[in-house]
Parts: structure tokens; sequence; C-alpha cells
DNA sequence: TTGCATCCTGTACCTAGGTACAGGCTTATC
DNA sequence: GATAAGCCTGTACCTAGGTACAGGATGCAA
């Protein structure tokens, strides 16, 4: 009951757009909030921290599934001692980061030696058995962060 | 005239699938073959090569954009001395995969920091202001490679 | 000539993470 | 009570790089 929020204060508050939240409400990342008798949504202050805590993981490589798993996670362990899970995934994702430094690290490469051998068009390389370029190996370009 | 291909074949022999070539052949990468009377696309056999480089530049970290971009360079350039932009282009990417790096290395560190300080529960670490984790911080997480 | 594999076009769908818009209702202020 | 700002819902759209499907035509071998 104490000093609740409507949407566009939340949504200025944690720097993010209104539709957003609408969208991580839909997605289970945010609690669904009181309503006025008008049906606005009212929120607790503390949706501004969650709306932090979601970004700060996004920015740490979780997709926003991952932070639902999280933050869910982090809910169903009131009383329990320890352990969310979230060191567990940490390391996960610390395993894909450092997966995906090493395969950027090999387009770099690529991209030096093209670059230090002077490559200047790509259909003429791939038929000159000289040019250093690899047009088959290199890591799969498995997109994502 | 000479042993021309067909869809299915070019998409084996270059390992995509027959979509892939129609959608390449829209997005202005692959030029548009020939035709048997039935309407059928016949290639030529180089088709099969340039659908390797595209393969390559794209593991390279080229958006098919870019990718399109540099052939149509090489194609109108039959004559001049050299430069198609390629190595330019090449720079420049190089640039954008070692930023990319340098963040992944900024999100490698925080998760090296929360495992190490032993963080359980985003939630708690938000508001216990001994957590290690920055919460306003850190890289864009500008999506791409 | 039959039959089946291959190919044609057009259109819709997929992931991820949102953003935008239309049309209407609520809240707050004067 | 009027008016403007803010919010509601549902739906469509965006990027990138494809993939899938329906319904029909073609190619090729026996």
């Amino acid at each position: 009951m104490t000093d609740l929020l409507r949407t566009g204060q939340v949504a200025e508050a944690a720097g993010v757009n209104i539709q957003t939240l609408r969208y991580y409400e839909r997605r289970g990342l945010l609690d669904e909030p009181e309503r006025s008798l008008g049906g606005h949504r009212m929120y607790p202050a503390d949706a501004v921290t969650t709306l932090r805590v979601i970004k700060a993981a996004q920015r740490l490589g979780f997709t926003l599934d991952e932070v639902a798993d999280l933050l869910d996670a982090g809910r169903h362990r009131h009383g329990t001692p320890t352990d969310s899970g979230l060191q567990a995934r940490a390391r996960t994702k610390l395993d894909e980061v450092e997966a995906r430094i090493s395969d950027l690290n090999t387009i770099r490469t690529a991209l030096l030696t093209a670059l230090d051998a002077g490559c200047d068009d790509l259909a003429v390389c791939a038929t000159s058995s000289c040019c250093p370029l690899p047009f088959a190996e290199l890591a799969d370009p498995h997109g994502d962060r």
C-alpha cells in the first residue's frame, strides 16, 4: 500500500521502455503487479531493482529465458540455506563467453592474415591457391553474443 | 553451355539449403542464373565457388549486405589495377572484432568476480552493497557476433 | 507414356528482444 | 466538469539469416 509506482515511473526509473515492462511481464520476468480500480498497473518500489537486475544479467550474457530462470530460482528458495544455481550457471556462461572469445580470436587471426597478404578480391582469392584465407575451416559462425 | 548445374547439385556441392540459394539470389549475392526452357535454374560451375566465398566471408564476421558489397566491388573492377576496398573493409571488420573481444573480456571478468565472491542470488546481490557485480556499468550488450 | 524426383513461385514462419500503433479508458489537475 | 496526460489491450512490425510449406509444373529414365 505504501508508495506504489505507475508504469511510466518505473520505466523512467529503470531506464527502459514502457512496452518493455509489459513484455517482461508476459515473459515472466516481472511479477504481475497490483492494479488500480481502473485497471492501471501499480508497482512496488522493488520492481525497479528487479529491472536493474535483469539488465545486469543481460549484460553478463544471459538470455531473457535464463534470467527468468535465475530469478525464479532465487524466489523459490526462501528458507533453504544457499545455492540458487547461480554459481553453476555463471560457470557455464563463463565457458560460453570464453568459447566465443576464442572463436573471435580465430576470426581475428584470419583477418590479420588477409591484411598481411594484401588480399584484395575474395573471388580471386578463392581460386588462387596462394591466398591464405581459410575458405572451408574457421569456427562455426554460431551467432550469439 | 558447358556442364551447367541444377539447383540441387549446387546446393549439395556448397553445403547449403536450396532455399538459401534463392534467398541469396534475391539478396543480390548470387547472379540470376540461366534458365532451362521449362524455367529451371541452370548454374555455371563457379556458382559453387561464389557460395564458398560467401560462407567464408560470413565466417569472418561480414554480414550478407557487406558480402554483397564486397562481391560487387570485385566484379565492377575488371581492368582497374587493384583495390576493391577489401583491405579497408577487412581493417574495419578487424576493429569491430577486437572491440567485441574486449567487451567479452569485460563480461568475462565480471563473471569471474561473481564466481570468486560466491554470489548466489542476483536479487540479493542487487541490494547488498557488498556484492562486486556491476549493476549499472558494463559494456553495451550490443548483440552481434 | 507413365511415374517419380526435382524444381518452380509465393507466402508464411522461425529466433530474440523488443518497439510501434490504433482505439479507447482512467487519472489528475484546473 | 472539462481537458490533457497517461495508461489499457491487442496486434503488427522490426532486424538477420534463413527455413518450411502448398500447390503446381518440369525433367528424365524405363
